[in-house]
RNA sequence: CGGGGAGUGGCGCAGCCUGGUAGCGCAUCUGCUUUGGGAGCAGAGGGUCGCAGGUUCGAAUCCUGUCUCCCCGACCA
């Protein structure tokens, strides 16, 4: 029997898991403050590693990094009808700038500080960045024109839940003009592209990416991308989009150029945005019992040194050994990058150390103690295989000399293991066999994945039946892959020959 | 917004029904003994019980009001 590291299993409460893997791994906190959460060192650190790694990839598209208010008039978003009936109902609003004393030791909001024209807490910047973009934009050769910003926003949701759905989160928004349909449409599914590329190579989550069904697109969209994730329970996690907005965002904030004739046209505009969600999805995807298991792209620390100090005369020796390791270690390039090597010489007992790190998730923990010293070894524990088939710590002790010397490559391996864990989970768990939705969804299997049916591509009312319908079984349509087998058969729904296929399964 | 739960040392909780000025575990500090699967023993410090009223000789406990957070649901880029 293993002894784990958490008090909860996946098996019994995945929910109360999933909130216990956020503490235990010092990701985030709750603030007091509805809905948002304060992002601890740990966690942040998982940020700041997206961020490095996708700025790079942003800016190798030749995407330019800006910053825009955050505030927005609320007559922006009035000119665009469809997006702000999306968002009209989760939209923080400043209506004053200043405070008086109640005459009760309270405070208030002045009467006579009240903005003219009230301010909304951006929730999503098309339209501030649109305006933007209508003095920027003049001639075809400004085009294509392309920002994007890293920032918060703030979408004031019914429930939340914490990395997933926070009432303010962090991301990064890419908003681009472009001439034509075509032009703008290549680089919505260039950015999709590289989200997948992203999530599968530095988070080492598999993904599918698809088009959204009409029901699903952003507000004010044409045409929505994204790419979905697949948690260890089964549940879908929407983990990136991208849109297509063609010229409407353009018309109501007035982008346009003239071309090469001389004449005016309308730009044809994308945005696309990934969000401190993804860590949640990184914490389902390769969390376990013990916490999470970071892969190490992404890891604020891929190698700790965990020296076994006792407060004698032994201590200086160990800590020099670690010290020339850590010296070492930092000298390697995994992943094109420095190795990020710490050693945790802190005052706390090296098990509660060890088991700090499980928790967080450092994909290898090297422990150093006397014997260690004495033999020129290093006592190496990885976080992806922790334990041998008896059920105890699987620590192995090696040359110093070798471990360096390998350590690259199992970082290397480590992240390529995760990945394959979770795509042999994904792969066994997308089923092209289902034909009763309510049986397959509705059995006592407990973590049920997603069904691929084929379908007719129905809008309207038709469409309105189908989502009714999969909402009484706690079902929506995820998207359309675009790797998917051609439709060779008929609609799952309306019985008419199929066009595609939709994914369908539950959703966070 | 509907349903449920919770606000008590840093963290997690008990006490509340049957009022008598607060207790436990973890953490912290000190000492000694330990040390490669989360140490043991002894001692110490730290809270007036979300907030505001009320009842009472006396309120964490009873009453009224109020604020906040969490969970489930509805909703959702």
């Amino acid at each position: 029997m293993i002894k784990h590291a958490l008090s909860v299993t996946r098996q019994a409460d995945f929910a109360a898991w999933y909130q216990d893997v956020i503490a235990e791994a010092d990701l985030a906190e709750e603030s007091g403050v509805r809905g948002c959460m304060v992002i601890k060192p740990w966690g942040y650190g998982i940020w700041e590693r997206i961020q490095t790694v996708m700025d790079a990839a942003i800016k190798d598209a030749g995407v330019q990094n800006c910053y825009f208010p955050l505030f927005i008039p609320l007559s922006f978003f009035e000119k665009e009808a469809d997006h702000v009936d999306g968002f009209a109902k989760e939209m923080a609003v400043v209506t004053h700038h200043r405070l008086i004393g109640d005459g009760k030791g309270k405070l208030i909001p002045d009467p006579e500080a009240k903005l003219e024209e009230p301010l909304i807490v951006r929730p999503t910047s098309e339209t501030v960045i649109g305006a933007a973009m209508s003095r920027w934009v003049q001639s075809w050769r400004d085009l294509p024109l392309k920002v994007n910003q890293w920032a918060n926003v703030v979408r004031w949701e019914m429930r939340t839940r914490m990395f997933l759905r926070t009432s303010e989160f962090l991301w990064q928004e890419g908003h681009t003009a472009h001439a034509d349909r075509d032009d703008a449409m290549a680089e919505t599914l260039r950015a999709l592209e590289m989200y997948r590329a992203f999530a599968e190579d530095v988070l080492a989550m598999p993904v599918i990416a698809g088009e959204k069904p009409e029901n699903e697109r952003f507000p004010g969209a044409v045409a929505t991308y994204s790419i979905e994730a697949m948690m260890q329970d089964g549940k879908a996690l929407q983990a990136g989009t991208s849109h297509y907005l063609g010229t409407g965002f353009a018309e109501a904030a007035n982008i346009r150029y003239q071309d090469r004739d001389g004449g005016h046209s309308l730009c044809h505009t994308t945005s696309w945005g990934v969000s401190t969600r993804m860590i949640g999805g990184v914490i389902m995807t390769h969390g376990d019992d013990d916490g999470l298991r970071c892969p190490p792209r992404i890891a604020p620390h891929q190698i700790v040194i965990v020296p076994m100090l006792r407060d004698n005369e032994e201590d200086t020796a160990i800590l020099d050994y670690c010290r020339s390791l850590e010296a070492e270690l930092k000298a390697l390039d995994a992943f094109r990058e420095p190795v990020r090597v710490l050693l945790d010489a802190g005052a706390a007992k090296a098990q509660t150390k060890r088991w700090g790190w499980v928790k967080k998730g450092a994909p290898v923990i090297v422990e150093v103690g006397p014997r260690d010293v004495a033999g020129g070894n290093v006592a190496v524990i990885r976080r992806d295989r922790l334990y041998q088939d008896s059920g105890k710590l699987d620590t192995a002790f090696v040359a110093k000399g070798d471990f360096v010397a390998g350590a690259a490559a199992m970082l290397a391996d480590i992240q390529q293991g995760l990945h394959a864990e979770a795509k042999a989970r994904l792969d066994a768990n997308v089923r092209r066999d289902v034909t009763d939705l309510a049986a397959h969804f509705g059995g006592d299997d407990k973590f049920v994945g997603w069904a691929e049916v084929q379908w007719s591509r129905p809008t309207g009312a038709v469409l309105d039946g189908i989502v009714e319908q999969l909402k009484a079984l706690k079902l929506t349509m995820r998207n359309t892959p675009l790797d998917a087998a051609p439709a060779d058969g008929t609609c799952f729904f309306t019985g008419e020959p199929a066009v595609e296929r939709v994914l369908i399964g539950r959703t966070y």
